[in-house]
DNA sequence: ATATGTGAACATTTTCACAGCT
DNA sequence: AGCTGTGAAAATGTTCACATAT
């Protein structure tokens, strides 16, 4: 299993997705163009990107629904708990620690941070606003292995490096920066502001955008 | 000006973030090495991502940020301000109709949505919850052109039908569903899951991942 | 000497097309 | 017949390398 993209990786993700979807409908089979067709994508992407994990399916017949999405659950490494927090307690984190859709696919949100004492001791649900100072400490206590970033600009970097010395090697960055993180550490970032701009790039350039019929089939029928 | 790629685009943005940080900091040309470090690009990059657009620079010389800025913003659409509403109202809708950013960006959020009578008429700064079967009319009064979708997974299809009758031509979308919309439609999803699940593939796989260096210059020295 | 702009080389990702299994 | 798994082809995106301008 070699060198796999990132876009093979999220489509995946969107494979599990569709593939709850049909579990939770009875479905007991679905080809390759069941889940493209689902997924948003073609049936040759399916395959290939399954090819690279091994293959899951029965020529002739497709793949058995449950079958596959216990293997993906297991490759996407969804088949436990992880122990997660968020740095930076204002709406966005706040937001992102309460979301429910994370605890249901297993991402525990099990501390939030903040270095303002107004916000420090708040409570959300079952959380408690913590002090950043003790992140060392409760990271340790609750096996934190993923962190939410969403602090400002200015504090996100120091947070950054506070967290990778604690042993974390995963971030999800909401902060608008570039962080720089040591080598065997995974940063994904949700950039909001070019999320944004690429629509007021498509608005403004209506030629350059013309691009895919974002409704019907991907495929030849 | 044809065919330029997403990632072209959502480059140009991070260009933009740079360049006005330089320009803050007083700086007056910059090459596109510079621009490069600063963005986690190659300069090779930098040139050809600007050269799908036209030349802005002096050869032995480099670029001259204000210039460059404004090309860029122009490019963009950045040049405007931009009317923007979203819709729903939960923790999620809130943090962005409220996000600092956006409106420094020139994405005016004007209005706010929900359907919830819980939440209409709620105020957040200057915001007011609306209902959302008041939405074609103040559309049509704010000059609405931009949508968030921030709504449960399952109002998002038909609150983006709704939109898109009211003739709004970019959705960002951040309901975890795959959205059908109507070619000429500008429609960016930002999914929260998949973001944590490529995490989670990381760490479950760290050889398929062992990939880039998130730390220096992308370049040989 | 320095740094752009760009065609050509390279790398990666997606699509095609078909042999092989059910 | 139906549908997977996969090499080969095509398309797309990135990097090189250099002619050209200051």
């Amino acid at each position: 299993m070699r060198n796999v993209s990132q876009s093979t990786v999220r489509r995946l993700s969107v494979y599990v997705r569709v593939l709850e979807d049909l579990e939770r409908r009875g479905g007991e089979t679905v080809s390759s163009r069941g889940l493209a067709d689902r997924a948003g994508t073609t049936s040759a992407q399916v395959r290939k990107d399954l090819s690279y994990f091994g293959s899951f399916g029965k020529r002739g017949l497709g793949y058995s629904v449950p079958e596959l999405l216990k293997s993906l659950r297991a490759i996407l490494g969804l088949d436990r708990a992880w122990g997660v927090a968020v740095v930076g307690a204002g709406r966005i984190g706040q937001a992102l620690a309460r979301y429910p859709d994370f605890a249901d696919k297993g991402f525990d949100v099990r501390a939030v941070f903040d270095n303002d004492p107004q916000k420090i001791g708040q409570r959300w649900d079952d959380l408690e606003v913590l002090d950043v100072g003790d992140l060392p400490q409760v990271f340790r206590e609750r096996q934190i292995e993923i962190v939410i970033l969403a602090t400002g600009a200015e504090s996100a970097q120091s947070v950054a490096n506070q967290v990778v010395a604690c042993g974390v090697r995963a971030i999800l960055n909401f902060a608008p920066v570039k962080l720089q993180v040591p080598a065997g550490v995974g940063l994904n970032n949700v950039n909001m502001v070019p999320e944004l701009e690429s629509l007021s790039f498509a608005l403004t350039n209506p030629q350059a955008t013309a691009r895919g019929v974002s409704g019907a089939s991907q495929e030849p029928s």
